[in-house]
DNA sequence: GTATCGATTAGC
DNA sequence: CTAATCGATACA
């Protein structure tokens, strides 16, 4: 949840995220140590790792290991929940094509639409959010559950390999491979 | 110092 | 498929 000071509550459930680890995970910004960008990595866990990236877009990360333990887990979906509208202002689809009212369902379907969806920048990096803050996590909404499935990490060329992205297996919401991989083959196993 | 590459997205 | 666009990284 994001307490936006101009755009209000805006709130989403997430329903896609990758696993990243630190000197063993050649993926990971913090594969090669501390630098100024990844230092909160390396902080105490449920703090946001926001960065910049691409030049344009920002990615959401959450610190999940223990301090000293560079560890972050980066959300890459969220079905919108309340502030739809005000998601729709911040990141108007693509085109303008399905914008019409509609919610539509890519809203913050991918890392960067998602930052751009919720308002986040460089100014959330290192806020807690294990407590009430302007960004907070809150607990799944009792109908948010669902079959989760695990596949590839995507966009990375180092390992790769690794079956570290989970996605809701039946959420619209989610950033792609939603669905069947290429050749019809799912490529993802459900989790459990 | 210069060259290249991204935890991406939109458009052709 | 490529352009956009710039910080981080690799290399001379």
């Amino acid at each position: 949840m994001h307490d936006h000071p101009e755009h209000g509550r805006l709130v989403g459930t997430i329903v896609e995220t990758e696993a990243y680890g630190g000197a063993d995970d050649p993926a990971s910004h913090a594969w090669r140590g501390m630098t100024p960008r990844n230092r909160v990595m390396f902080g105490p866990p449920g703090v946001a790792y926001v960065y910049f990236t691409y030049g344009m877009h920002h990615c959401f990360n959450i610190v999940c290991g223990r301090e000293g333990r560079a560890m972050a887990v980066l959300v890459r979906a969220l079905e919108p929940v309340e502030g739809v509208a005000a998601m729709a202002r911040l990141a108007p689809p693509p085109s303008a094509r399905a914008a019409s009212g509609a919610a539509s369902p890519r809203l913050a379907a991918g890392p960067g639409r998602l930052t751009r969806a919720l308002g986040l920048d460089l100014r959330h990096d290192g806020l807690d959010l294990t407590t009430r803050g302007p960004l907070w996590l809150a607990a799944p909404a009792p109908g948010a559950r669902g079959r989760v499935l695990t596949g590839p990490r995507i966009g990375i060329r180092r390992a790769a390999d690794r079956p570290w992205r989970y996605w809701l297996a039946v959420s619209p919401h989610v950033s792609r491979g939603g669905g069947p991989g290429p050749g019809g083959r799912p490529r993802a196993r459900e989790l459990r």
